[in-house]
Parts: structure tokens; sequence; C-alpha cells
DNA sequence: CTCGACTTAGTCGTGCACAACTTAATCGAG
DNA sequence: CTCGATTAAGTTGTGCACGACTAAGTCGAG
């Protein structure tokens, strides 16, 4: 309800704080920043704990399919994939049945780590300090508008 | 095949589709994606863009003022403005008065490119198709966010 | 005036992101 | 079966982002 003295939204307005893309990218790597120390005690980027998320939630994942799951290229995912396996978090291997793809799969402290992070979303979702109705207001509106950016 | 398709069975806190992180961090690529081929018209990265949009509404900005309207560090920064330097957008020169601040200004061809400019936050508001409605409350819910993941 | 604390830009190293390209494996029309 | 098209993963180069650090200028208490 930002009326009278807060707004001008002129028509192609190139204010910086007209724009929403700007509220976007700002509030992105905030909640990156906001992550980051309670990440770095798992020994994780936020990057990585996303593909960790993936991973605990459905084992031996194709690079591919990682791809589709957080709209990454493999020429971001390979080097990335790199770094958790030399962390022991997760090995990689050919498929048998098809040599082109490469299962992605957990060790044993790659599963061990997902008990650790259980703490991480609450502590995020208490720092984020939005209601249950604007939390799902706001997942609504950003997948509405990554639809509509995407496709278009 | 065999496998699932793309099934999401709620049942954790770890689930990617849940959270609210993973929305913002994939919508604000997706935004940042749309805008790069009307950028690369400008010879501009999004985060140059920004800058830009500093600068057309004020210019001789130091590069800490930058830093605050942007929330990016001079280490991110500096380079950056080398670059827009070097592609004749913008002349630095240190403050008299006080010789550790750094004046960015535009050059000729800076405030020039403007012009070029005003299509493009146009373009993107279409593309965003969002009504004036989900738009202001978009910009909302994510400057409380930005604001509690800040502060907090 | 002096010297230590603070401020401002900037450098360096690490890790994303992504476009363009390469390599290797699989598929499929003829 | 064959060979060109397609697909999967990875490599390379550029440009952010940010933490840790550095160099240089400014300020202020004594």
């Amino acid at each position: 309800m930002e009326t009278a003295a807060n707004t001008l939204p002129a028509e192609g307005s190139l204010q910086l704080r007209d724009q929403l893309c700007f509220a976007l990218y700002a509030a992105s790597r905030a909640v990156t920043a906001r992550y980051r120390p309670l990440l770095d005690e798992l020994g994780l980027t936020y990057p990585q704990y996303l593909v960790m998320l993936v991973l605990w939630e459905r084992d031996a994942v194709s690079v591919r399919d990682l791809g589709a799951a957080l709209q990454l290229e493999s020429s971001t995912l390979s080097p990335l994939l790199k770094r958790l396996e030399v962390n022991g978090l997760v090995r990689r291997e050919r498929r048998a049945d098809d040599e082109r793809s490469v299962a992605v799969r957990l060790t044993g402290a790659g599963v061990d780590l997902r008990e650790r992070a259980r703490a991480v979303p609450l502590a995020i979702g208490d720092a984020m300090g939005l209601t249950p109705e604007q939390d799902a207001a706001a997942k609504q509106l950003l997948r509405l508008l990554t639809e509509n950016v995407t496709r278009g």
C-alpha cells in the first residue's frame, strides 16, 4: 500500500528504486549472504547446498537432471561437482547403460551431512521473518515471474 | 520410462521446491538472462547496467556511494568500473577535497547511452507479465525480505 | 604537530554463471 | 549396417561476488 509519498511509477522509468529487477537481485544476494555462515559450518557454498538438497531427495542423479532441477548448465555443475567430490560428499560414475551420462551419488559423508543441514532452512526461515501468507505469496509471485520470463 | 518424472512429494523441510530461497535464486537468474540480449546491444552486463542506472540519476558518484546504492563491495565495483572506463562510458578521478575518494563520472558516450537504454525496462516489464498490483506486491515483499535478512 | 585509528579504493584468490566449444557416446534414417 | 545428427559431460574464457588483505589519505586525541 505505498501511495502518495512513496511512488512515482513512471512508464519506462530508469530509476533504480522503481525496478523490480533490482529488488530481486538485491534480495537474492542478501539471502545468500545470510546462508553463508550457516553453510560454512557444513563446508558448503550456497549452490553446493542446492545440489545436496536434490541429492538428499533422490540419489544417483545425472548431471543433466541436476541441471534441469536447478536450471544450471553443465559448465557450472561440472566444476562444482568436482569440488563436492574432492570434499568427499559425492562420487561420480558413468552409467553402464549410457556411457554419456554420469550418475552423481552421495557418499556416506554426504548422507550424514543431511542431519546437520536440517537446522539450516529453519534458521533461514526465521531470519526471513515473513508470515506464512507472505512466504506463500512471495513463492507464488516468483514462480509466476520465472515462468513468464523464461517462456515469452 | 521407469523412474518418476517430476513428481514432488512434500514430506520434509529439505525439499528444494518448497524453499523460497530457491524460488528467489532461480527468478533472479531468469530475469538476468532475459536482460542479457537487450543489454548485449548496449554493450553492458547486468551489473554494469545497474551502475549506469545510478549514474544516470546522479552523476559524479563515489565508489563508496555506488556500493551503498547497489549493496556491492569495492572489490566487485573496482574491476567493473575499470571495464566501463575501458569501454568509454565513464571516467574516474580522485576528488580534490578527499584524495581517498574517487568520483565516477559519465562520458559523453555514457550520457548518450541513456536514451538507448529507455527501451530496456519497458521490454523487461512486458516480459515479466505481472499486473501492476503483482509487481508492487513483489517489490514490497522483496524489500521486506531484504530488510529482515540484512538486519536481524 | 604527531601518531595511531579509521576510511576509501583497490588487489588477490575462490567459486559461481554462462556462452562457445570439444569430446565421446548414442540414435536413427536410408 | 552406416554415417550424419543429436545428446551428455566437460573445458575454456569472461565477468561478477565476496572475504581477506593492502596502500594511501584523513582525522583526532594528546
